[in-house]
DNA sequence: TACTAGATCGGCT
DNA sequence: GCCGATCTAGTAG
């Protein structure tokens, strides 16, 4: 059942892959290990409409990932400190992404730890922000610019499937953190969970 | 608890 | 030069 996502999951419209995003796992391969995280929070980019997308304003060498077809990671950088993570979804120039604000651990716990606070014991409070905003997930995976435009097709960081959450459990609200277009409710996230960043 | 500032890169005007 | 899809530590209340 727990199959990796492919092309016809991701070049859907975006807010329905972002609702379909909840529930699925994050999976990142490292040194033979597997680190895996359910995907909890999620915000919707749409180009086309929506002016806090990177690709409101058009094709630059920034956003360019974007601009592919569904299915890639598009990761930048935000205040000369943190690393964003977005999956790419639609179809090619749609320049259209899911953002990933929030992520429950599930395996590779001691290396999630590592990278986010330099130790493997965590006290409960630190488990619970391990992974509970876009930044923190970037840091705690250790994705960075490199990995900017990798296949989400590939062996090193892809999305499996997993059962279809249900609806009630999904809630919807306006997104976090920013100015222009903030009043679209596209940040979607499961309700009752511990990890999400904000409620 | 609630707000403010500092960190500090890189794309864009 | 400016400012951002953020996070944290610090101070004030």
């Amino acid at each position: 059942m727990q199959e990796k996502l492919g092309n016809k999951f991701y070049t859907r419209e975006v807010t329905t892959v972002a609702k379909e995003l909840l529930g699925k796992t994050f999976v990142k391969f490292v040194d033979g290990e597997t680190v895996s995280a359910k995907i909890v929070e999620v915000e919707a980019y749409d180009g086309s409409v929506d002016e806090a997308a990177h690709s409101f304003g058009g094709l630059t060498t920034r956003n360019e990932v974007m601009f592919n077809e569904g299915g890639l990671l598009y990761v930048y950088f935000i205040y000369g400190t943190h690393y964003c993570c977005n999956i790419v979804t639609g179809k090619e120039n749609d320049g259209a992404a899911v953002l990933i604000r929030a992520v429950e651990p599930l395996t590779g716990l001691d290396y999630l730890s590592e990278n986010r606070y330099g130790k493997t014991r965590l006290t409960e409070k630190e488990l619970l922000s391990l992974t509970n905003g876009p930044g923190k997930i970037c840091k705690a995976f250790n994705i960075t610019k490199k990995h900017n435009g990798i296949d989400l097709s590939g062996d090193e960081i892809f999305i499996l499937d997993a059962k279809k959450v249900d609806k009630s459990r999904i809630a919807q609200t306006v997104r976090v953190g920013i100015k222009k277009s903030a009043e679209l409710p596209w940040r979607f996230y499961l309700k009752d969970n511990l990890f999400v960043s904000k409620r």
